[in-house]
DNA sequence: CATAGGCATTCCAGTCACTGGAAGCTCAAC
DNA sequence: GTTGAGCTTCCAGTGACTGGAATGCCTATG
């Protein structure tokens, strides 16, 4: 297969697919005229990283996942707790959000939002805030 | 006051201060010796960047609600329409984070983590995933 | 055989908002 | 005068791509 096909059947981008093979996360033959030639684990490869990294796993976690799958002595518990460790990113991001959201909200409400200059948004973020 | 001294009282760390002057978000005097001069409005625009940056707003938003903010004749629906936007934003990258953090710790529970190399996160990772 | 197009290649630069580090200058204290 | 903290500039790196330029290859048609 060539990029394009990869590309179109992993639903990555094949800018995306070359910096994989940049970063060394994979790495596709070539035929004799240069072009990258994706065979089927090539593509399943992909195809994994595409699904991790769409749980929000990095590059460097794909890396491991990769190694972990390829490892048939693995322990699960291996894979368990990176993705737990990923889980609790995950976890904290989203109180982080949340927080985030629910004053940027009460901002929004507060505002009456006319055409007077006067503003509980502006008002906030123009006073002190300690801690 | 010098960089070290906003730097305290703003919370920001020197090194951003200076990035926030050369992408021209502040503008200190200088002293003869070269080094920056902050006085009061300074500081105050520096710690209304950093709430707007605590509540996710990007650069350039900054930009504009210091514009706004500086703008007498503002109207408050400009301001509340920018800050719905971001909402809408910091809404959309929750419900992304929370699709993921569910699926996520559902694979998490469905993995024993022993010692053992079966792993249902690993299975998931590996099987074609449509759409 | 020339050419047009669509695909492929490489390489460089830009994104966002910093952050780290090196090399050197200034200032206050001892 | 020497130390050390604090300031300066400049360059490079982060993560994970993304855009674009310049060029080469392959296929199909006139």
């Amino acid at each position: 297969m060539n990029i394009g096909e990869v590309a179109t059947k992993s639903g990555l981008p094949a800018k995306t697919i070359r910096y994989y093979e940049d970063i060394g996360l994979i790495r596709p033959d070539r035929h004799d005229n240069g072009y990258r030639l994706f065979r089927q684990p090539h593509l399943h490869k992909l195809m994994f990283v595409a699904r991790a990294r769409s749980l929000g796993f990095s590059i460097d976690d794909c890396r491991v996942l990769l190694a972990l799958y390829d490892d048939d002595s693995r322990a699960s518990a291996q894979v368990k707790a990176l993705a737990q460790d990923h889980l609790a990113q995950i976890d904290a991001k989203i109180a982080g959000l949340r927080a985030m959201r629910d004053t940027l909200a009460d901002l929004v409400d507060a505002c009456h939002g006319d055409s007077r200059p006067d503003c509980p948004i502006l008002k906030d973020l123009a006073a002190k805030h300690h801690g």
